[in-house]
DNA sequence: TTACCTAGCGAAAACGTTTTCGTGTTAAGA
DNA sequence: TCTTAACACGAAAACGTTTTCGCTAGGTAA
């Protein structure tokens, strides 16, 4: 087992110094053909490689981008991520990954962990308990310690920092308006509770997209579940709330659910019911997973492009950081990158 | 914006030398009471952290884990890394992530990327054109060189690492197991072809079910896919072969699908043909994700324990890592751990 | 008084690079 | 022969730590 070759070692064993070695490596016009290729022959042997930790504390700088993220055994984000990896990558930068798991001490750690020259850089969506207390002070102490943030899909204004979202009340409309445009009459929105910042912009979009239409929207039609029932052991929970939906609003033709889950229970639900889908009772989704494209029926569903947000986010923050390179003047100039939806249409809908 | 404050700037600030502040800020007892607290007041006012990256490189470890996966939209990948940033996280380690995305050159180059310093050791499951090309050499020089590997799911036996598998035989015996005692006679497996290796292995698992209860297998029983088509492009060839098996081979009454994907389009096609599930046909996958949990009917399914695995092997190689420190007569002794699977029943079968 | 100890601190090396700034040798020009 | 310039290379600093080793001043023991 040979470890890793360093300068020095190259140096002592051609008998030349440490400069000599680097120079010549990088191909310097100031070493003789000769020792070059010496040298050069030599390394190649050796299989040498510059360390990358000796690079970035020279540099100042690790060419590695952290990710925080609340979980990653989701669609959603892990599709934002390959579209980070993706361009970080082709432009020669790393990725390390955080989860906070919905929990703000451990975005807190995360981000301090990371924060002590690891990286250069965030691209991050907000946990939601974050989002709940409204304590952003981990976020301004990194931008103001100079390492740039982009924040993404879960974002909230006050941060002074690049931000790339989803369309989300647009999106919304979208979908509200492919049932009012097949016929529906009453169109009920399964949603989460207000704190959930995109969960409110889709409520929204929701009223707005009847509002439009000169329905008048009926608070009984507005189902907002307890985020926490997301997650799986709830799922009981989850159903009994639409089924009392149901039951207590037979008119209900349409329904809009905010996630895909939310979709597939009220499906599971309302067949259960005795409802047959798209003939009786539409339902239109947000967020194009897994089981919109593989559940049957399919659901009709607004797709929200993860991978093309994750490649946003990171071009943001890769420009940031060459910008800053450059130029030490830096602009406190934050742009926010809108990512438009698409209705995709498949069973789920007439 | 103040930059990240470090031992220099706080000794000039204090009048005292780096080595003082250094030492204060440990609680050395060579530091004076008086001294120590003013330092450590300095510090905390300015919020100094140690430099991550000067750490790494004055002691030759990062205290980061590169992980090397084929991709991460998939449930099963995702699971593995959240166990493996959750024991990381917890023995005070970073986790920096690499996708294959299923090919070699990428294999190759986000290990070369990752290898020069950047972290302590690897986790990985190999790329399926890995498999294919038999080409192993990027992970023997990466472990000749003093990096410790550790392998998951898919792995091959000639390289020495530990690695974490799960009991595909056993896993795919139970699954059909299960359908020969609720009444099955003709049961057909939805497999990949041979390469896969974790393919083969639940084929093989199906084969010594069947031979285990005397029943002779039929090759016209035992459709293996060409696995390109696991992307959703091919969704319809996927159909097509399946549909295929169904109207030659009219008495399946049960099918045995090594992944979800194949299962849920089974029961899809199953449907279409006016079978009904679990009643005239029963379906077990493999892999409990996201679509065996919420489509309809509900998967029955052999778990993986993802999780479990990322966790498993976490602790492998921080175990290594830190016995290495200690010890620096390494055993050759690798370990490699099975994870047993478990039977989750659910509707699809009765 | 001499010798020695100890508390408290600083200098310097080391981790592996890159880069700036010498410096010595040789050959060409005057 | 002397000056100068090009050439080829080396020394050293810097990035931010930790740690070993010395050093000094003051105190204690003989």
């Amino acid at each position: 087992m040979r470890r890793k070759v360093t300068l020095k070692q190259i140096a002592k064993e051609l008998d030349v110094s440490i400069s000599t070695v680097s120079k010549a490596l990088r191909n310097s016009i100031e070493i003789s053909e000769d020792t070059r290729q010496k040298v050069q022959a030599f390394a190649k042997l050796y299989n040498y490689r510059p360390n990358n930790i000796a690079l970035s504390l020279k540099n100042r700088k690790t060419k590695t981008i952290g990710i925080i993220i609340p979980e990653i055994v989701h669609h959603f984000f892990s599709k934002v991520i390959t579209g980070i990896e993706l361009v970080a990558n082709k432009r020669g930068y790393n990725v390390i990954v955080g989860l906070s798991n919905e929990s703000f001490d451990k975005e807190v750690i995360n981000m301090q962990m990371l924060a002590n020259g690891s990286i250069d850089g965030f691209i991050l969506s907000i946990a939601k308990e974050t989002l709940q207390q409204q304590d952003y002070h981990h976020f301004t102490e990194t931008i103001n310690q100079g390492m740039p943030i982009v924040m993404f899909d879960r974002v909230v204004n006050e941060i002074p920092c690049d931000k790339v979202i989803v369309d989300d009340i647009n999106g919304a409309k979208k979908a509200v308006e492919k049932l009012i445009s097949t016929g529906c009459k009453n169109i009920a929105i399964i949603t989460t509770k207000d704190y959930v910042s995109v969960g409110k912009l889709r409520t929204q979009g929701y009223l707005e997209a009847l509002e439009d239409h000169k329905i008048h929207p009926k608070s009984s039609l507005i189902l907002k579940i307890e985020d926490k029932l997301l997650s799986d052991d709830h799922l009981d929970i989850l159903e009994k709330e639409i089924e009392q939906l149901f039951k207590s609003n037979k008119s209900i033709d349409g329904v809009f659910a905010v996630n895909e889950l939310y979709a597939v229970t009220a499906i599971k639900v309302a067949r259960k019911l005795g409802l047959e889908i798209p003939k009786s009772l539409q339902v239109v989704s947000f967020t194009d997973g897994v089981l919109s494209k593989h559940s049957t029926p399919s659901l009709t569903t607004v797709s929200q492009h993860g991978q093309q947000i994750g490649e946003k986010a990171a071009d943001l923050l890769i420009n940031r950081l060459e910008l800053e390179e450059t130029d030490e003047e830096e602009e406190e100039i934050y742009e926010t990158v809108i990512i438009e939806t698409d209705l995709i249409e498949r069973e789920s809908t007439k």
